[in-house]
DNA sequence: ACCTGAACACCGTTCAAGT
DNA sequence: ACCTGAACACCGTTCAAGT
């Protein structure tokens, strides 16, 4: 008995096994727990036994991010461009929302994969087809930036500590009188997200909303140059 | 003789010289190379003598980003808004482009120093005196996003790999043939980027250029929606 | 009271030794 | 030929022991 260890009777490590645990594991405990290490704990196996699947940990994390790409739905056919590109990239924020982890991953990774090029490819292609010229199209993936991968940077919204202890109400009014005498303008916005509700501030906006208003602004913008036959290398 | 070690004599240790050093090191060797063991060996001190002057690792690195924000130059007085804003942010790009390694530093800092505050603003404010709502200049400021720290995520540029062997001139035939075919939108672009000639497509494009293009495309679509006297929670 | 050496619990990756 | 244990050169941070 016991001729085999728990190692030896799972399934065999392929790349594939790897990625999914990788991208299971961030999902549920962040990047931060993505180790080789704990990688390999979990599949019980041998930390060099990833390298047989992986060349290093960049090559996991870029293996990580194309399959959050595979999870992007190409939209059905027949949309004008703008469509398509509002579908593609609200299609990619999905998948972003389901891996949070992505957001950094994306943002630290120096990749140009299959998978990331097939993607960049069919967007350019949507504005092609719509009419952009080469130039224009260069021009406004790039105004896109990350929002092709459909997150915003987080600017304000801070996940409050869970650790923090509650502050005493008389601490709150002094740092709130401080805040509002330094950054007013910050506090006039946070009023004005939450609707004046001062102890709503901390809950954040609606990232939703904020994404879109600046996709369809500047899917309208494109729109305008496209219109107005923008050729020249010169700005809008 | 000797009675003072190299340490003793060093300037004594004060959290301005641990972030300047910091900063100084990352500049010189990228942000990889910033470690507390590493950075207390520069400094001619043991590990642990850094934590009398930063909590820890997340705190050094949200002191570096400070430091490249106080780089930060307001701009003259008496300018309208879209040239305040387009002034603070350029300067914030030039600032960025003096310590490349600040630009991942501020994406994955969760930062809200009086650093960072004041910054954001001194940004709302030049909104709201332009005749902007709190709700607006809380979406425009929004839809800038990173482009408020004065860079743009890089897509299609990757640092190319200056360890990997040239390739042969046929192997370079071969992957240019086999590129076309499953990413002809990209080569247009990337043909269309450096006027066709295709020896200087790894070369990249004008950053610079790209920024202030979609700046000032989103400065644009802002000041549309300010003399529309936009005001509903709803998409542009 | 102050400071710090040693230690703890990790990393990614190499490589020689073992089967 | 294949696989892997041990090792290398690191980490951030704690804490007890020393001055």
């Amino acid at each position: 008995m016991a001729q085999q260890t728990g190692a030896a009777r799972r399934a065999p490590l392929t790349r594939e096994r790897v990625l999914r645990t990788a991208v299971a594991r961030a999902d549920a405990a962040g990047i931060g727990s993505i180790s080789m290490r704990g990688l390999a704990q979990e599949l019980g196996v041998v930390p060099m036994a990833l390298y047989k699947h992986v060349a290093n940990k960049d090559e996991l994390l870029d293996g990580m991010v194309d399959l959050v790409i595979e999870e992007f739905d190409p939209p059905a056919d027949a949309l004008d461009w703008k469509d398509e590109v509002r579908e593609r990239v609200l299609s990619a924020r999905r998948a972003v929302l389901r891996h949070p982890w992505a957001r950094l991953a994306i943002e630290s990774r120096t990749r140009r994969t299959p998978a990331v090029l097939g993607y960049m490819d069919s967007l350019a292609g949507a504005f092609r087809g719509g009419g952009f010229s080469a130039n224009l199209t260069h021009h406004v993936m790039h105004a896109l930036g990350n929002r092709i991968w459909g997150f915003t940077p987080e600017l304000f919204d801070e996940p409050a500590d869970p650790d923090a202890p509650p502050p005493t109400a008389a601490a709150q009014e002094a740092t709130a009188r401080q805040f509002a005498e330094r950054y007013p303008h910050i506090l006039e916005i946070a009023m004005a997200a939450t609707d004046g509700d001062l102890s709503r501030v901390g809950e954040g906006c609606d990232e939703q909303f904020e994404f879109e208003f600046a996709l369809d602004l500047l899917l309208d913008g494109f729109d305008r140059l496209r219109a107005e036959g923008w050729t020249s290398r010169r700005r809008p």
